[in-house]
DNA sequence: CAATAATGTGTTTATTTTACACATTAAATT
DNA sequence: AATTTAATGTGTAAAATAAACACATTATTG
């Protein structure tokens, strides 16, 4: 390995003697957790991805991740990847599974947990500082390093089976948003074209959003109406029970 | 903590120590792993549990559980759990969730992937031969020890959405069932009752059914006729799209 | 051979989903 | 001010699915 010294070569070799070092001279597992933090702009689906450490993979991108304290929860560790990356602490997160396999990192032993994020993207767009982070077009992403590939792609499938049953989509929105705003959001999400006044009469009909009497501004057309996404109501009604379909 | 030198309180203190020095002393994370292992047997769903190795829970059941090695992969570590606790190496086993707060174990910090193996208990009841291995009523299984409490509730309520959407209920039933037995399943399962019409004209709508010629034996009424599923056409044919519906 | 206790089947109704078209509104243009 | 534009907003009919419901059939038991 080149062992040249400006600081990301630098930064590189340190992360990686440490995980080495970690992993390999006492034998033992060490547990990381990586985020696929989903955003949502231009009527994209976009991901968050930073340069890949190792210079093994330096050319690719790779989702957000870091070793798991010994002293922290494994939810807060990927609380803190969020919070010193995008400086977010309200975000959605929630566990999506975890990766094992031996040889998965180069580094040594290393199982991760992988954890889904949707974030606001335009709501939070500047808190995003280091250079080497960008949002990718889900569509457009290339490989990505080690097993994040295939990290992300299960996080992805995840992500469309789970916002057809639970509304976890509004976190990618903001606050207030119009009906238009929610179908390209679940028709980008699904790859999917949707009949728009059957995806009103579904969404009206679970009587979960709440219209908060404002229009849409700006907008070079006849501005559609504003609604809420009522959490409170949902947690009371939400169902249970689906019913025997596969 | 009493050093009694019977078998057993060796054992416990052993476990305990290798626990301990591994986690404590090098201040890193133990991961392991804990199958709740579903049987379904008189009508009733089990779970396959053990008496605690630690002294401080001796009181109590346990999951199937122990530390993955350092050159085991995630699932080969629940393969091999249930191997050796039942001899079994044709199992349906799948990743549920990894728990992972600071405390969870008494014995230091160790991070627990847990996974769902559903077996069928007549065909393979004889392999099971620790003394301390019992099948336990899912409704009438006391507390568990550890949070072994909540990953069981956590696997259950998995498997009764999970069952809902794909076929690994007949990993609990023999290769040749009655509708009856299917039903059965269900209900207990889900904890409700169903038409039996309804419940037929499902099955036979989703064509996955086989129909094999034969018919029950030793039954004290009008014997059922017996089915297979049909995996490979189940594996051609399955639904990708559910619909909006939370 | 009668009684029993289950299996096996079909229809009707209600609900849900899909397909589909036109009036309305606000902004932009002329 | 009037017209054009590009969206939003709404209703209904048909089709598919799910739910409710009852009786004939079969093998075993006594």
């Amino acid at each position: 390995m080149s062992s040249a010294v400006n600081g990301k070569q630098v930064k590189n070799i340190k992360t990686l003697l440490a995980i080495q070092s970690e992993v390999e001279s006492s034998n033992r597992i060490a547990l990381s957790v990586d985020c696929v933090i989903f955003g949502f702009d231009e009527n994209k689906l976009k991901v968050l991805l930073i340069r890949s450490d190792l210079k093994k993979y330096q050319s690719k991108w790779s989702l957000l991740g870091d070793l798991v304290g010994p002293q922290e929860d494994l939810d807060a560790a990927a609380y803190r990847i969020l919070k010193q990356r995008t400086g977010l602490d309200d975000v959605y997160l929630e566990q999506v599974q975890t990766f094992g396999t031996v040889s998965r990192h180069p580094a040594g032993r290393v199982v991760t947990v992988a954890y889904c994020s949707l974030i606001n993207v335009r709501h939070h767009k500047l808190k995003i500082l280091d250079n080497e982070l960008h949002w990718h077009d889900v569509k457009s992403a290339g490989e990505l390093a080690f097993d994040h590939q295939q990290i992300f792609i299960t996080s992805y499938e995840w992500l469309q089976k789970r916002i057809q049953e639970h509304p976890l989509g509004f976190n990618l929105l903001a606050k207030k948003f119009s009906l238009r705003d929610l179908q390209n959001l679940y028709e980008v999400i699904l790859d999917t074209k949707m009949d728009r006044r059957n995806f009103r009469k579904k969404f009206f009909a679970m009587d979960f959003l709440i219209d908060i009497d404002e229009i849409e501004q700006d907008v070079p057309h006849r501005p559609g109406k504003l609604y809420k996404f009522n959490y409170e109501k949902y947690e009371k009604k939400k169902k249970k029970w689906v019913g025997i379909d596969f």
